[in-house]
DNA sequence: GTCTATAGGTTGATAGAC
DNA sequence: GTCTATCAACCTATAGAC
């Protein structure tokens, strides 16, 4: 990876107000999203939650970090030797074959968050950030092999950006529509164009 | 293009809530879409709304509507003859070099109503059918190269994946991120993989 | 068709007791 | 730290006059 980002440790108390605005968001969405819907999932009262975070807005930047954190986390990779066997190892944590419950709920509340992106400036230097991280993190893979000789002459930025908008979209579709098929097919499209347009011979 | 999706004729009256609730939509964001708020850019009462639109579920799917109608009249391509030029064509349609504001907003707008697809079933199956008629789009323009023989003998509907999944993962990334440069390399790197994956040498 | 007025509910947030 | 009770502001939706 190209950084570590500096993960910020959560109180026992701060931890479960996080996980039962997770939870609240699985049920009821971004927009359904209410202080006494966390509370209830919480099993406590708004009072409780306000004792926690001053207001919704911070609680929400929190909730970002949050779930940032967890997706990052599940993302990250000991590269190894082989630059190809890395970047298919990348993209399949970005985009499984066949995600498992945990994976998709994740998915799910993420494009969620990432709507919200369009008109609140804060969410929007999150993704920001995220993004620039994984394009370097394939950037960095792609001039690796480069450099052994493994990838042919490419410019190793402007393929990272190809294969991270394609597996973004296709998460993104896999998330907003009923399409299972075409996430798979893009999967299998990825790794041939990484066998065309990177390997040599 | 592959479907003419019978389009709807708007009354004066629904044409103009639809198009206040654009505008209210672009100030405040989905989250942030009311009533009141459809009312005060239409310059009437909420009364007035709720003489159109039973319910505010029923605004909002006709404003689905709309706002697709939109989205594939803007996309809307008459096929010529040249698959490459054909091809080039739509990603431009769905993936400008140089935006203009209009399309920027419009894009917006359907990254706040898409996400809602994630929880609503009516928005899922919206958008599913949206991606299923730029899939086919594309997929017939690659298929009548083949048999014109411009193009190699790669799978249709892979490569249709692909690209669409590439163009909306950087529209996506545009319209919820400031990385401006990465929209701009992932349009030149779709021509590029066009060239190198279906044109005969 | 559009208005005002209003009903009935939920929201974010606080005060004060324990 | 957590509770109950409460607040003003907002929400969706309707009734009834014009």
């Amino acid at each position: 990876m190209v950084t570590d980002a500096p993960e910020r440790d959560w109180s026992a108390a701060e931890e479960e107000i996080m996980e039962a605005t997770y939870r609240a968001l699985l049920e009821h969405g971004y927009a359904g999203l209410s202080i006494s819907r966390i509370a209830a999932e919480l099993g406590k009262s708004k009072a409780a939650i306000y004792y926690h975070y001053d207001a919704k807005d911070d609680l929400l930047v929190a909730f970002l970090e949050f779930a940032v954190d967890r997706f990052e986390a599940t993302v990250a990779t000991e590269t190894g030797d082989e630059p190809t066997a890395d970047l298919e190892h990348v993209v399949e944590k970005l985009l499984p074959l066949q995600p498992d419950e945990e994976q998709r709920q994740l998915q799910a509340v993420l494009v969620g968050l990432r709507s919200q992106a369009v008109t609140n400036g804060v969410f929007r230097e999150q993704f920001t950030r995220i993004d620039e991280r994984l394009a370097a993190t394939i950037r960095d893979i792609v001039e690796r092999g480069i450099e052994e000789g493994t990838f042919r002459d490419v410019d190793p930025s402007r393929v990272a950006e190809h294969i991270l908008a394609t597996v973004n979209g296709a998460m993104y579709a896999r998330a907003t529509t009923g399409r299972e098929g075409a996430a798979a097919a893009t999967r299998v499209s990825i790794a041939s164009y990484v066998d065309s347009e990177l390997r040599r011979d």
